[in-house]
RNA sequence: GGCGGCGUAGCUCAGGUGGUCAGAGCACACGGCUCAUAAUCGUGUUGUCGCGGGUUCGAGUCCCGCCGCCGCUACCA
């Protein structure tokens, strides 16, 4: 039994919940509800960002303290999550008493290493932005957004000696072949050290939505920098309640490709600063693209749209919530980039869910209400099924453990097939009643119950659904994977027919 | 500009270290079946593997050039 500690980035709460907020966490949930079912201990993370100039300034906007409206804000995704069956154990947010306190001690650790000084920091700076741009990012000395001229301006901040961690973080690369994943992400966030590291200023003296710096009361820390500290938070870090030793380093955090500097070079050298290891395990994934006028006319005008725009909840009221869990998880690689389109969800409904896998639960329940008196015979040792059975065992859980629940679901749509084609072949339909039809309709069944258990992770719901409908009670998930992801364990029971599954969905065009 | 990646069947994509590597799924065609959600099963078609050279007995697979697309290039969550 081992240990796994799973995060999805803390999403900044002036954003709306979108489809690529969607993606992240249910590819996390995926990965926590799999490594429960294998028993390990799993602490799944997630929650929102709440500091920052641009919270206040819409806090402002609509008449509300920041914390008034993060209030509000942080709540939108904690119901974007229920509604996706997101299994969390912690939401943290960073305006949580919990969070400034190991924030600082964090910090605290870090100055008392001697790796945080005082300098002024000199920049390009946008009034309208309220914010600073490099000479590169600039047009022409203007602000890229704005178009008004930039003035240099001075700060006096505290800075974090990145500087120091150069060869320290290669050599942790190394070191760690596995630390970032895939290995293209790795290649880049490893040329970016490679080319050398400016040491960052981590604090702000003009704004005051932040966490306070303990040293240096005038100052609050900058948003990224007390933001990444939320995996810190979440076990304890500094706290009464510290539980670090439990859950770090055995660390995965899951991010979008975006943030790949902060999570692969910045986070690593904190945790180095402040006398930790590294984090075990960075899973980075691409983007959902939209790349035609698939899902509005709005979305038309340019390809490859970010996902900005979709609702989680429009999208589970319209498929059902585990068929969109998924077509999240079976589309596209993880780590690639994907094509996410309203055709793309239907073809993979109507034929993976619809036709191979519901329609599969359909035609065995109407054959053993028929020829079995609606009782789930055993399965047989040597069934031929078996060998598919074993294969798309072995093959789903070797691939929810590198983290790639496309193949795994892949694998596990396999055993679904070769369960069709057995029944094809041998057609009980036909048979009168007696123990040749008993022993296909258990072979079938079992076939059944396994790939419950092998999905589970992506559709808790269906499976659970599948389970009681064969005549299992519980859920798939009361026992250890090792313990029941083995033929022949099936003991028959009471088969119920049921509605459809996936009612399949009518082209409308 | 620098570094890196991509361009393989109509569509989405697999293809460490060169020799059944020309593949999968979807779509399509034909045939079977009729238990099932007009579902399913079997068989099959489709490709100058971006373009042009080169190395090699042999190259999607290595090298050079070109075309097209994309990512990163520091304080924007």
């Amino acid at each position: 039994m081992g240990r796994f500690y799973i995060t999805t980035p803390i999403y900044y709460v002036n954003d709306a919940p979108h489809v690529g907020h969607a993606y992240s966490t249910v590819n996390a949930d995926a990965m926590a509800r799999w490594h429960r079912l294998v028993g390990d201990d799993v602490k799944f993370l997630t929650g929102t960002d709440e500091h920052g100039q641009k919270v206040a300034d819409a806090a402002e906007k609509n008449g509300l303290t920041p914390q008034e409206w993060t209030d509000r804000t942080s709540a939108r995704f904690r119901e974007a999550w229920d509604a996706l069956g997101i299994s969390y154990d912690d939401f943290i947010r960073t305006t949580e008493p919990r969070h400034y306190e190991s924030v600082q001690k964090f910090l605290t650790a870090i100055y008392e290493n001697g790796y945080i000084y005082k300098d002024v920091y000199k920049g390009l700076y946008c009034v309208s932005c309220e914010d600073y741009y490099t000479v590169e990012a600039s047009i022409d000395g203007n602000c890229p957004i704005h178009g008004r001229p930039l003035t240099e301006m001075e700060e006096e901040n505290w800075f974090f000696r990145l500087s120091a961690f150069e060869d320290k973080l290669l050599e942790y690369y190394d070191r760690h072949p596995g630390f970032v994943t895939p290995e293209t992400k790795r290649n880049e966030a490893y040329s970016f050290i490679k080319g050398g590291l400016r040491d960052i200023s981590i604090t702000r003296s003009s704004i005051s939505w932040g966490v306070p710096v303990p040293w240096d009361e005038k100052h609050v820390f900058y948003v990224w920098y007390d933001a990444l500290i939320n995996y810190m938070t979440a076990i304890g870090y500094g706290r009464a309640d510290n539980e670090v030793e439990d859950w770090w380093p055995f660390s995965h955090h899951l991010i979008g490709k975006e943030i790949i500097r902060f999570h692969c070079v910045w986070w690593p050298a904190m945790c180095m600063a402040a006398g930790l290891e590294p984090p075990s395990h960075v899973q980075v994934h691409g983007w959902l693209l939209v790349g035609g006028q698939k899902l509005s006319k709005t979305m038309a005008q340019e390809g490859g749209v970010k996902l900005t725009d979709i609702a989680p909840v429009v999208l589970t009221n319209e498929f059902g919530v585990d068929p969109i869990r998924y077509y999240l998880l079976r589309e596209a690689v993880l780590g690639n980039d994907g094509e996410f389109s309203h055709e793309g969800i239907t073809a993979r409904y109507n034929t993976d869910l619809a036709n191979n896998l519901g329609n599969l639960v359909a035609r065995v329940a109407t054959v053993v209400g028929s020829k079995c008196s609606g009782l789930g015979p055993t399965p047989r040792a040597d069934s031929s099924l078996r060998v598919e059975a074993e294969t798309a065992i072995r093959d789903t859980a070797a691939a929810w453990d590198r983290f790639a629940p496309q193949s795994a679901l892949e694998a596990t749509w396999g055993l679904i097939g070769a369960t069709n084609s057995y029944l094809e072949r041998l057609a009980p339909w036909k048979m009168e009643p007696g123990p040749e039809v008993d022993a296909v309709m258990g072979d079938a069944l079992e076939a059944i119950r396994l790939v419950t258990i092998l999905a589970t992770p992506a559709m808790p719901g269906v499976c659970d659904e599948i389970w009681h409908r064969i005549g299992l009670s519980g859920s798939p998930i009361d026992h250890s994977f090792q313990q029941i992801a083995i033929w022949g364990l099936y003991p028959g029971g009471s088969v119920e027919k049921g509605d459809p599954l996936f009612p399949r969905i009518k082209s409308e065009s």
